[in-house]
DNA sequence: AATGAATGAGCGTTCATTCAT
DNA sequence: GATGAATGAACGCTCATTCAT
C-alpha cells in the first residue's frame, strides 16, 4: 500500500502544479483532486493544509530552476555562464512562482521551500564567484542581488504578459548592469 | 451631507490602501470598513463591486508615482534625471501594485486606473527620451522596457521584505545598465 | 409644503405601479424613489414599510378594476352584462395583481387594500344578482366564486406568458360555465 | 456513504418542500438547511445554484401532477374521467406550483422541470382526446386551455386560502364550461 | 419636509478542513 | 489508506430602514 500512496502524492503533486500554473494558487482542492483522479481526502492526507500542499509543490520549481541555472552555468567561459543563467532563470520562472507570494503572505516560507531555495541561491553563488573572478563582473552584487533581480523579472512577466522581445531586452539590461566597468 | 460622504469615501480609500498593502487584496470588504470605522454597505456605496475598490484604491497610487518621477525626472542633467526616475520609481513603487494584478486577473484595468497608467508612462516617455537624447542611454530600450523593468523590481520587493542595501544595489544594476557602450 | 407633499406622494406611487409592474415587488425601494425623481428617505416618510408601500400601490389597482367592471356591467342585458364584467377583470387584472401575494405572505390585505377589495366585490355582486334573476346563470356561485375564477385567469397569464387565442377561449370556458342548464 | 448522501438529499427536497410550501421561494437556503438538519454547505453540494434547487423540488411536485391525473383520468367514461382529472389537478396542484414562477422569472424551466411538465401535458392531452372523441366535450379547446385554467386555479388558492367549497363550486364552473352544448 | 448617506442583517455561494464509512 | 459527503465560517453584495443634515 506504501507504493500506492507514493503514486497518488506524485499524481496529487503533478495535479497541483497543472492547476496552480493554470488558474493561481486560489485553485480549490477540490479541483486538484479531480484533476488527481483521488478525493479531496487523499489530497489533505498527504498535506495536511494548504500551505503543505503550495510549499511541495513550490519546491520541485525552485529545484528545476537550480538544476536549469547548474545546466546554464557551468559552461566553459565564466562570464557566458553566468549570463546564460540569469536569462535562464529570469525566462523561466514564470507565472508559477506565484504561489511564493501565498506562502509569504502566510507566515513565510517552510522547511521544504526554504531548503530548495537555498539549493537555488547556492548554485548561483557558485556561478557568480567564478564569473566575478574573472575580473568582468562587478563585485559589488552578490546572490541576493541576483536573485532579487531575477525574481523581480520573472514577476512581472507573471503578472502582465508581455511581448518577448522587451522581455528579452530587459534581460539584457539585466545583464549589462552587471559587467564591471562603470560608463560614462 | 455630501461633505460628509467624502469625508467616508477618504477614509475608506485609506483603509483600503493599509490593509491592502498589509494583508493583499485578498483582504475582506469588512475589514476595510471596520478598519475606516464605517459599515460595510457604505463602502459598497462608494465602490459597487470590489473591482472598483481596487482600482480605485490603485490609481492614487499610480498617481503619486507618476508625481514622484515627474518630480525626479526633471532635474538638468537628462541622465541623471532618468537615473532618479528608476530609482524613485522602484523604490516607492511597493506592495501596493499587488493590486494591479488582482485587476488585471479580472479583466484589465478600468478607466480609472488606466488613465492613471498612461500618466506613469507619459512621464516616462518624456524623460527617457531625454537622456537618449544625450546619446549616453541605449536606444534599444523604450517605456515598455523600463517600465517592466521597474515593475520587476518593486514586485520583488513587494512578495519578499529584503534589505534595503541589497535594493539599492540591484537597482543601481539596472541603471547601469540602460548605459549605451556594450562591455567587454 | 403640504401641496409638494402631495405631489411627491403622487409621483412615488406612479413611479412605483410603473416599477413594481416592470420588475415585481421585488424592486428596491431605491429603484423607485429614483424613478420618481426623490430620495429614498421621501418614499419611507410616505409609507414607513415596504407592505405600506406595496398595499397603497395595489389599491388604485383594484380601484381601477372596480371601475371597469362597472363600466363593463351595466350595459342593457344583464348576461351579456356579466360576461363583459367576467373578461374584463380576467383579461385586465394582469401582471400587477402579483403585488397581492407579496401582501399576502406577509400578513393579508391591510386596511387600504381591503377596502378596495370590497369595492370590487361589491360591483361584482351587483352584476351578478342581477343576471341570476334573468333565471340564466346559475345560482350556486356567488361574487366569491367569481372573483376566484377571474383571480385565476389573471394569475395564470402573469406567470407565464400566453397566446392571447388561448386565453380568450378558455375565458370563455368560464363564461359558458356559468350558464344555468347542465348539460348532457 | 452513498446512502447518506441520498437520505439527505432526500431530507433536503422534504424540508425545501415544507418550507417553499410556507415561506415561498424566497425562503433562504439557511432555513431550508437547518429545518432538513444539515449544513448549508450540504444543500448547495446537492443543488449547485437557488435554481436547482428550485427545479428539483419542483419537479417531483409536477410528477404526481402527472400520476393523479393519469390516475384519475383512466376511468370507464371518458367524460367522467376528464371531469375527475380537473378536479384532481385543479385542488392538488397547490401553493407550491409558485415555485414555477421563481424559474420562469430566471430564464425558464430547466431540463427536469421541462420534462416533468411535458409528461403531465402528455397525460393531459390522452385524456382530453379521449373525451373530445365521445361528442360530449368541446372541440375548440385543447390541453393549452386546460392548463392554464388548471394553472389558474391551482394558483388562486395559491395566494390567498379560499373556502373549500368555494374552490369546489368553481371548479364545478370549469368543467361544466367544457361541455359542449352553448347554451341559453 | 426632503435628502441621500449610513447601517447591518441577510442572501447565495465557495472552500479548507474533518470524519464516517 | 482512500473516499467524498458534511461542515461552517467567510465572502461579495443587496436592501429595507434610520438619521444627520
Amino acid at each position: 500500500m506504501r507504493a500506492d500512496a507514493a503514486a497518488n502524492r506524485r499524481r496529487v503533486l503533478a495535479a497541483a502544479q497543472e492547476v496552480f500554473a493554470e488558474q493561481g494558487v486560489e485553485a480549490s482542492t477540490e479541483t486538484i483532486a479531480r484533476r488527481a483522479g483521488v478525493g479531496a481526502g487523499t489530497v489533505f492526507r498527504h498535506f495536511p493544509t494548504k500551505r503543505d500542499h503550495v510549499e511541495h509543490t513550490l519546491a520541485p520549481h525552485l529545484d528545476e530552476l537550480a538544476a536549469g541555472a547548474r545546466a546554464a552555468g557551468t559552461g566553459g567561459d565564466a562570464v557566458a555562464a553566468l549570463d546564460a543563467l540569469v536569462a535562464e532563470m529570469a525566462e523561466h520562472a514564470p507565472t508559477k512562482l506565484a504561489m511564493a507570494g501565498h506562502l509569504l503572505a502566510e507566515g513565510g516560507f517552510g522547511e521544504a521551500a526554504s531548503a530548495a531555495s537555498e539549493r537555488v541561491g547556492a548554485v548561483v553563488g557558485e556561478v557568480l564567484e567564478r564569473a566575478q573572478e574573472t575580473g568582468r563582473i562587478r563585485t559589488d552584487v552578490g546572490v541576493e542581488e541576483i536573485y532579487f533581480l531575477v525574481r523581480g523579472v520573472a514577476q512581472a512577466q507573471a503578472l502582465l504578459p508581455v511581448d518577448p522581445a522587451v522581455r528579452r531586452r530587459a534581460i539584457q539590461v539585466v545583464i549589462d548592469g552587471l559587467r564591471c566597468a562603470p560608463r560614462s
